[in-house]
DNA sequence: AACATCGGATACATCAATGTATTGAACGTG
DNA sequence: CACGTTCAATACATTGATGTATCCGATGTT
């Protein structure tokens, strides 16, 4: 019924019912994108009928938009705890920058299905005014704390920025975004790690360099 | 009717149906992606009714390719005629690479349309194994002639490869890949060309040098 | 100019999905 | 344990889009 309407307090039941509402979705939403997909086929597989949706729902945009924002929060978490927990015996000099990259990339999901959503949360926005609000909502929020991450992490690894933070997080945010698509378009010609490997290490050394040393 | 029936020849009327319903297509698509549009609403726009898209075309799916391989075929003449062009009088030594770079960038389109189609033909093909495959064959085709291009380029410019031609030209992609959807989803963070001209010249210049140089 | 073919318009039958209104069961609270 | 509330199931009316079968005007050929 409401979902902006009174903070409602939710049950246990209700709780589970909007998990397994989500976790349907995803598939669904990857099988078929946010057009394509029907109420009922989100229902069918997380085992319910139509009225538990609506129940929890007023449309499948908002659908869309609770699991992304239930997904991103996994990826945040999972690269939090990645950067934040470096291990204390890396490597000196240059090679550090590779050991912390590995770390990220080992961590950073390789879930098709989640590409698949994420883009599609993309190109509905894209299109669609309210929906755009939201989703800058959650992409501010995930590149203030990927920002943040990137900075304390550069820092953590003994090197400073030679360009604005932002900056540098953007080009690899580009750069991810474009190599994902490429890595499930063609996984064959392009493994996992494949692309990243090959720019990131120059594009980090190009925009920072070891703290101290002279211009 | 028959799209892959008898190699029926095309009337002047039928040519003249055809890129009207392509051109209608790119907009309806652009607005309301490939599932969210009607193929009364593609007709309502070139000013036909249903009749004159099943006389040519089979479904929406079938568009989207036909679309999108119109569209990229332009985008490679200005990109061929652009590098092929290039003046007699570049700058020496490393700012040649930056001069070159700029023409590249103007030459590329940036049109927020052909943005949102293309990612919706990556989507659907993502998805679905007979579109995989046409699309797939568009993007070789696209792929291979980007990469001669650039090899072309690289020589013309007095530098070589220090990576294989497809690796650099996969990064590029990628990144322009990315950069084109940050523009798109913040125009005002992001102006054009901004990422690319941040990235690209620090890759270029990891991933080629000047021709005869040492290692 | 007459004719055969082609291409697009129209009418129709069908279907899948939607949102709402209502019901009955599950839940948890006192 | 009983009661009131919450939640999901069900039934129903409605809609928008689809594909086909048919028709007629446009086109270009001899």
């Amino acid at each position: 019924m409401d979902t902006a309407g009174r903070p409602r307090r939710v049950t246990r039941r209700r709780a589970e019912t909007r998990r397994r509402l989500l976790d349907a979705a995803l598939d669904v939403f990857a099988e078929r994108g946010l057009r394509g997909a029907s109420i009922e086929e989100v229902c069918d597989r997380a085992g319910y009928t139509r009225g538990a949706f609506y129940s929890n729902f007023r449309t499948l945009d908002e659908l869309l938009l609770a699991v992304s924002e239930d997904y991103s929060d996994q990826i945040l978490d999972r690269l939090r705890s990645a950067l934040l927990n470096l291990p204390d015996d890396l490597p000196d000099g240059e090679e550090v920058l590779d050991a912390a990259l590995e770390m990220v990339l080992a961590v950073l999901p390789d879930d098709r299905r989640w590409w698949l959503v994420e883009t599609e949360l993309v190109l509905h926005a894209a299109r669609n005014p309210e929906a755009a609000e939201a989703a800058e909502r959650l992409r501010r929020r995930f590149a203030a704390e990927f920002t943040s991450l990137v900075t304390w992490a550069i820092r953590r690894v003994g090197r400073e920025f030679t360009c604005p933070p932002e900056d540098l997080v953007r080009v690899i945010h580009a750069l991810l975004d474009g190599a994902q698509a490429q890595r499930h378009l063609e996984p064959d010609a392009v493994p996992p790690g494949r692309l990243e490997r090959l720019a990131l290490p120059a594009l980090l050394r190009a925009f920072s360099r070891p703290a101290g040393a002279p211009h």
